[in-house]
DNA sequence: TTTGCTCTCAGGCTTTAGGCTGAGGTTCTA
DNA sequence: TAGAACCTCAGCCTAAAGCCTGAGAGCAAA
């Protein structure tokens, strides 16, 4: 059973450069080609491929939005992000995005198919020069997206497994209140539910996985 | 500085192959190797290596009575338990005599390698198998009940985010069912909501995302 | 001062989650 | 062969979650 991949990337040169790299493995098949963030999202929810190969400049829906809007809707489906430059904050935004990998388009063919069966297996893979960059990027991990400080506080509550009344009693507010700041908590972070919300929480180490009790 | 391993296993294939992989990773070093558990015990004590990868079926000492040896002897040396098979009782056993890991034979290089790291940094490592088989054998402090197979299979999906209704088109079983499964969850695990059984099963593993997905 | 963001809260609404009871089917075992 | 688990599903119910609109108050920057 071979691993199925999704090319998403604005220019063709790269998709080519792309598929002719990942066919060089006979474990690896790519299923689908998109040119736009929208496309790899459509795309995906068709062809539920095993790994995204995710450009992250590009046009109607860059390769961030795109990627969380997979991984909350898709969850089996992994994404790796891809760029030609390390810009500043893009890695942890990618990561944030729910990216299992980053890599560089200069990587090699062995590398990249690497990179691919790791994060068909949900390991995480990343360029060397990424992984230092990261290293620099996650001492700020202040407000993820753009929350604000009370979103965050009662993000941080919800990932401890608390209900709305429970946070409301917590910080002394309506649970009306609690309820307004979690749907505007949801709508940030492009997830669905509180559970996605909490696990997304986890994920950027905004709130810890020890025992739950306050 | 590289991590030291000693490596204990009586069938000399097994040995060959966790050696071969082993040193493709230059920060490991097998630096001893065993073939029944007093053995292992003898050169632990002699080698005082970082890391004891331990088969639990091997004469004259079986895997688990020199683990215990071995940890009670020697607090600074890790052991991470091998199998061929997941036997009923084998994990919670091996996690009771000391063993920091729980790993199947048929793990590749990459995990394994990873798995010595985490351990020499006294971290957990499973299998995601062997999460869902400790998940069964361990479920929580305070009610000694274990989920069954299908439990923990609607646990791991709920783990990811989805609903009740997506699970149920997961496993194509009617959503009411989900729900029986997951009342059957929360009062097993002791929680009040799917967001704490989500928590709970990340915290034990069973979440790391695997490569067992449809 | 105006503009904008944040925090607060509400009403009204639909959907989802979860508890409780009962029940038919399978499968495995004593 | 009779229990004992387990999986499945249903009805009925309450509670919790979540969406949308609107709105007042505080606060800070332009």
């Amino acid at each position: 059973m071979s691993i199925r991949i999704l090319v998403a990337d604005d220019h063709g040169v790269v998709r080519q450069g792309l598929k002719m790299y990942l066919e060089l493995d006979p474990e690896l098949e790519i299923v689908g080609e998109a040119v736009d963030g929208a496309q790899a999202l459509q795309l995906a929810r068709e062809l539920k491929p095993d790994v995204v190969l995710m450009d992250l400049l590009m046009p109607v829906m860059d390769g961030i939005a795109a990627t969380r809007a997979i991984r909350s809707q898709l969850p089996d489906v992994e994404v790796i992000a891809l760029t030609s430059v390390l810009e500043d904050g893009a890695v942890f935004a990618a990561m944030r995005a729910g990216a299992v990998g980053y890599l560089l388009k200069d990587t090699n063919a062995r590398a990249l198919c690497q990179a691919v069966k790791a994060a068909a297996a949900g390991q995480v893979q990343l360029s060397p020069q990424v992984a230092e960059r990261l290293i620099r990027e996650v001492p700020a991990p202040e407000s993820p997206e753009k929350l604000t400080r009370r979103e965050a506080e009662v993000l941080r509550l919800l990932a401890r497994g608390r209900s709305n009344k429970e946070i409301s009693a917590d910080l002394s507010i309506a649970e009306k209140t609690v309820k307004t700041h979690v749907s505007h908590i949801l709508g940030k972070l492009g997830v669905s539910s509180r559970t996605q919300a909490a696990l997304y929480a986890i994920r950027i180490g905004l709130a810890s996985r020890g025992p739950q009790d306050p």
